[in-house]
RNA sequence: GGCCCCGUGGCGAAAUGGCAGACGCAGCGGACUUAAAAUCCGCAGCUCGUAAAAGGGCGUGUGGGUUCGAGUCCCACCGGGGCCA
């Protein structure tokens, strides 16, 4: 049998209570039953076919997004969480289901490096010392997750099979026609048997019906068997989910490495702020592209924050329009394709940008084109000076820059020459880099067009309801930039016929600015200049209604100038008109619909040191090849230093340890079928992203000491779930918002795949997904709005805080914990103050988990003082012994009990943990007035308490009932509803908006017994004063409104 | 610029369209104490009013609207935050 934790003898003060609930009276019980719970494995939880597994339980997974180990420790923001998520496992383990909480170290990452490039410590040896603080610091909190499942990323036992699905993603591709990843041998078969074949543009199609083929089927297609070895090879390696591709990449001189889409951020590292440059490199790529569809389409199946689902479908980014092909006059290029949202604006398009890392812009440097020695003299200037602009730049600068090329091409609605730019709005990884100016009805054309004086042509009406000479003025001076707007004087207007200087002298300056434009019994239009628009507006009498002139018009109208010999637009809504043209483009062979997705594939490659190494080895030749899954996990290698090699060329690091990357293809273990095991290899030298170890992590922690598969089915199955079983995937899944589309999506890429190939039993890893809020803290502002940090500032009196240094006074305000305010709250030391209990009770009690909140050091002794008026209710403070009676409870204590088991449990299911929290105090105030704590509200109160607080409420279990239990182990309580109702219930009586008087009725009365009961209150005979209501509105068992 | 979210006491915050401010902090008054701390009991949105009360009036960023009734729903604006440009 437990005994109760040893009381130290002596109190802080000679006369508090020796067992008053102190926070070292809290420290003392909350290790001992940490002890307990450990020795008694409280937290492990058995897999199916496990002893100790009982397979009549459902399942709940619950995960917390797994942390980063940094070397400062925890801070105040991780607890929050993670209480949450403790507070919901528990509390659905005493409701009977198997509880799956684990915990481990998403470990590889840039830190320890840099680290190690300071100190030239092994980032194994740091990492190893946070997690081992990081473990220690979040045991102290009593969280039940179960250590056993526990892991890190940088573990060869998980990173052998991060690597395997490495393997598994290179082994596959992505058949379109069957909306999945299929094995890549499926792929050879289906070539070899002639089902499939090779356009000229290197797609692979369906074969052709066996009639097309008497009639010759489409010109250039081949056969896999009129392949040579070579490109069979480069067609297969060319359809892989992971593949070797030469794209333009966020290259990052500073930290010497490449970083994802998501990991830059207005054109900086997401991590040090340092400038991020485009530059080709050949790099491993994943084909994510290829799930863009199924990645968007999903996301309606998930329970997720409905703004994490919005900024993912921007971030995948689907538009659907037209692919058009501009052919390009002269030289020998041959056309330019371009995507628009908007083929319906084909006949507007007056000219067209590229990038200026576009191929055409090369091209034309290279002197492809006859382009007269100026021009290719301010190209070649342009070109150089944006090569040297980061994404930043360019996405900052305001004002529009670009030259031309020197090149023509044709619009093919029009068979006009119009000019090709090249310009940095135009971004190279968006589209096809290439651009259809469309100046009168695109914001940024518009500018463009204005700045360079190019053609604009209206061919959108957005005045088709005007009347039609209106209209044709409107369109005259439209975007001719002389006239700001036009005003319409309808012909009910009294001014319509006014002397135009009349309507000048009324304007109190700039009358010039205004002039007639035209007239007729439509009305009367009258131009104005700026700045006298709305000055013209406010002298003129109504009717009128103002047209802006110098902006491009966006939205949708009706088609106008837009018509050849072939195809008509004019007078189709814009839907109508794309549908139209599109149909044209496509019989011409010119253009096709197409659908255009934001979502760019995945950059894996890295060229640091502290990351999973690729399992590929690359002949001398250049070819790679895959490494046997038996010759998993391929090791990180020693290194004398970790330095990067800061340069504006991208070079891995590993390339440092010569000796582990030279080696043979036996060695590193090839499959001997694929190449002679003598051949010398080099292995490759960059490693995985941070994104690849957490990408995969929810599905090992099902079964993580398996060594013979990543997880077995039976586990992944048991706790994943079965796909379209509402229990599909993870139950709750709690982490920050800024994850939304980085490991979000890429975890949810990966399952994907996994799912295809038959290794995961569901497509979805999280079903329903949560962020807690940021933690912030209090921190002081001076006039200037700079920050002074915390401990150089006092509070001279109430509210009122000085700057020590100056005495001037500083305004508090709310920021982020940050090391530079000395404003960041460390758990342990709250702890220390206070005991695990009060301090996880504080994270819930401050607001709505999801809120921003700021942490307030004054606030916390509430909840302290809250456990210790629960703790003296049922102990005796001078003995350390129970209080609580056998003696029945009062009607009304048993009442109130099961009205807040009732709210306890609504509030967890929907986690309102702050609102749970409150219903308790409420109760326990309750009790403090009882002369003494009957057993029978003792019992069930403190199974409320203990998921919130499970340290003090296993002791309170102890003492009041002297049984030794561990209180997870035992059932929530559940509410009576016949107990919670009420027999007579106090309803308001509102009048003139007021509530007059409240009158007291049997619980089950009707309306009719309400009113007369309102109307008879001496209080609503007054306020009526003899007048009867002109209504009565009465809400049974809530509310009587008498409307007077 | 577009889209989304949020504005409630001195502070953190409650409130299925039905009594605004539950609960906690800070504050005030009292009890206990030689005293203080701790604890317990009570008061507490603002304002007019009064010796004190009793009583009014105004109140959920601003302005409109829907409704018997709006913190909650709709529209516009102001302020803060996020995402995308």
């Amino acid at each position: 049998m437990y005994a109760s934790p040893q009381i130290p003898a002596k109190p802080h003060t000679d006369d508090t209570p020796p067992h008053r609930y102190t926070a070292l009276l809290a420290g003392t019980i909350e290790t001992s039953w940490q002890t307990r719970w450990e020795a008694a494995r409280t937290f492990t939880i058995a897999n199916p076919g496990q002893p100790g597994f009982d397979a009549s339980r459902p399942k709940f997974y619950c995960l917390d997004m797994f942390p980063y180990p940094s070397g400062a420790g925890l801070h105040i923001g991780h607890p929050e969480g993670y209480t949450a998520t403790d507070i919901v496992s528990r509390y659905m383990r005493m409701n009977g289901r198997n509880v799956l909480h684990p915990m481990g170290w998403d470990a590889f990452g840039l830190p320890a490096e840099q680290y190690a490039i300071q100190t030239g410590i092994h980032p194994a040896k740091t990492t190893k010392t946070a997690i081992d603080n990081f473990r220690r610091q979040l045991s102290r909190f009593g969280f039940s997750y179960d250590w056993s499942r526990e892991f890190g990323t940088i573990d060869a036992s998980y990173y052998k099979w991060t690597q395997w699905i490495f393997l598994q993603l290179y082994n596959a591709w992505f058949d379109a026609s069957a909306n999945q990843a299929r094995p890549i041998s499926d792929l050879v078969t289906l070539l070899e048997q002639g089902e499939l074949v090779i356009t000229i543009g290197g797609d692979i199609i369906a074969a052709p019906a066996e009639n097309a083929i008497l009639a010759g089927g489409p010109v250039g297609t081949r056969y896999w068997h009129q392949l040579t070895q070579d490109e069979r090879r480069d067609l297969i390696d060319s359809q892989r989910l992971a593949y070797l591709s030469e794209t333009t990449v966020n290259w990052c001189p500073k930290l010497g490495t490449v970083l994802a889409n998501d990991e830059v951020i207005d054109g900086k590292s997401e991590r040090g702020g340092f400038p991020v440059y485009r530059k080709p490199l050949k790099q491993w790529m994943f084909r994510i592209t290829a799930y863009a569809e199924r990645l968007l389409s999903q996301l309606e199946t998930l329970d997720w924050p409905s703004a994490t689902k919005t900024m993912q479908r921007e971030w995948i980014g689907k538009s659907e329009g037209a692919e058009i092909e501009f052919e390009i006059a002269g030289g020998k290029f041959g056309s330019l394709t371009v995507f628009t949202t908007r083929p319906d604006t084909l006949f507007g398009s007056t000219y067209m940008v590229v990038a200026p890392e576009h191929d055409l812009v090369r091209a034309a440097l290279s002197g492809d084109f006859e382009i007269p020695e100026t021009t290719l003299n301010d190209l070649k200037q342009y070109v150089q000076w944006a090569a040297s602009r980061s994404d930043i730049e360019r996405q900052e600068s305001k004002d529009k820059t670009g030259v031309f090329t020197g090149v023509y091409a044709i619009n093919p609605a029009t068979d006009e020459k119009i000019p090709v730019w090249t310009a940095d709005y135009v971004l190279t990884g968006y589209g096809t880099g290439a651009i259809m100016a469309v100046p009168a009805h695109d914001e940024r054309d518009y500018e463009f067009a204005v700045k360079f004086e190019l053609p604009i042509r209206v061919v959108v009406d957005h005045f088709f309801e005007d009347p039609p000479a209106l209209t044709h003025i409107l369109h005259q001076h439209y975007a001719k930039g002389k006239f700001y707007a036009a005003i319409w004087i309808m012909p009910s207007n009294p001014d319509v016929r006014t002397p135009i200087d009349e309507i000048r002298n009324r304007l109190p300056a700039g009358r010039e600015l205004l002039s007639e434009a035209g007239h007729g019994d439509w009305g009367r239009v009258l131009l104005v200049q700026s700045p006298m628009e709305d000055a013209a507006l406010a002298v003129l009498a109504s009717p009128c209604r103002q047209y802006d002139l110098n902006e491009a018009r966006v939205d949708e109208g009706h088609a106008i100038n837009s018509s050849n010999t072939e195809v008509s637009l004019d007078g189709l809504t814009t839907d109508q008109a794309k549908q139209s043209i599109i149909g044209w483009l496509e019989r011409r062979g010119i253009g096709r619909r197409h659908i255009n997705y934001k979502l760019r594939d995945w950059t894996f490659s890295r060229q640091r040191y502290w990351g999973e190494p690729f399992p590929i080895v690359y002949t001398d030749d250049g070819r790679a090849f895959p490494v046997t899954a038996s010759a998993l996990p391929i090791s990180l290698p020693e290194l004398a230093d970790y330095a990067p090699v800061e340069s504006m060329d991208p070079m891995p690091l590993l390339a440092k340890a010569k000796d582990w990357a030279r080696t043979t293809a036996g060695a590193a273990g090839v499959d001997p079928a694929l190449l002679d095991p003598a051949t010398p290899v080099t292995r490759e030298c960059n490693t995985m992203p941070g994104s690849a170890g957490s990408s995969w992590y929810m599905l090992r922690y099902c079964d993580a000491a398996n060594d013979s598969k990543l997880a077995s089915d039976a586990a992944l199955e048991y706790w994943m779930g079965k796909e379209d079983h509402p229990d599909a995937g993870v139950d709750l899944y709690l982490g920050g918002s800024e994850h939304a589309v980085g490991h979000l999506l890429y975890s949810r890429f990966w399952v994907n795949v996994l799912f295809d190939l038959g290794y995961s039993p569901v497509r979805e890893p999280f079903r329903k997904l949560f962020h807690q809020g940021l933690i912030t803290s209090y921190a002081y502002q001076r006039a200037d709005k700079s920050i002074v940090p915390v401990d150089e500032v006092r509070e001279e009196s109430e509210g009122k805080y000085i700057e020590i240094a100056t005495g001037k006074a500083v305004t508090p305000i709310v920021t982020k914990m940050s090391k530079r305010y000395k404003n960041v709250v460390n758990p342990d030391d709250v702890i220390a103050e206070y005991g695990a209990d009060t301090c996880r009770l504080y994270e819930m009690y401050m607001g709505p988990l999801e809120a921003s909140k700021p942490w307030n050091p004054r606030d916390i002794v509430g909840c302290f003082r809250f456990l210790q008026r629960v703790w003296r209710n049922m102990i005796d403070e001078k003995s350390g012994t129970s209080r609580v009676v056998d003696a029945a409870a009062d009607k009304e204590t048993i009442k109130l009990l099961h009205k807040t088991i009732k709210s306890v449990r609504q509030q967890l299911d929907s986690m309102g943990f702050n609102t749970a929290i409150s219903k308790l105090i409420e109760f326990n105030n309750h009790l403090a007035t009882l002369p003494a704590v009957p057993m029978e509200i003792a019992r069930p109160f403190i199974l409320l308490l203990s998921p919130f607080v499970p340290h003090i409420a296993d002791e309170l279990w102890h003492r009041v009932t002297g049984e030794a239990r561990i209180l997870l182990n035992d059932s929530f309580p559940i509410a009576d509803d016949s107990l919670t109702i009420d027999s007579e219930i106090e309803i308001p009586v509102m009048a003139g908006g007021k509530v007059r008087a409240r009158v007291l009725v049997p619980a089950g009365a009707d309306a009719k017994a309400i009113e007369s009961a309102a109307l008879a209150h001496a209080e609503t005979i007054k306020f009526l004063a003899g007048k009867p209501p002109k209504k009565v509105i009465v809400v049974p068992g809530k509310m009587v409104n008498l409307v007077v």
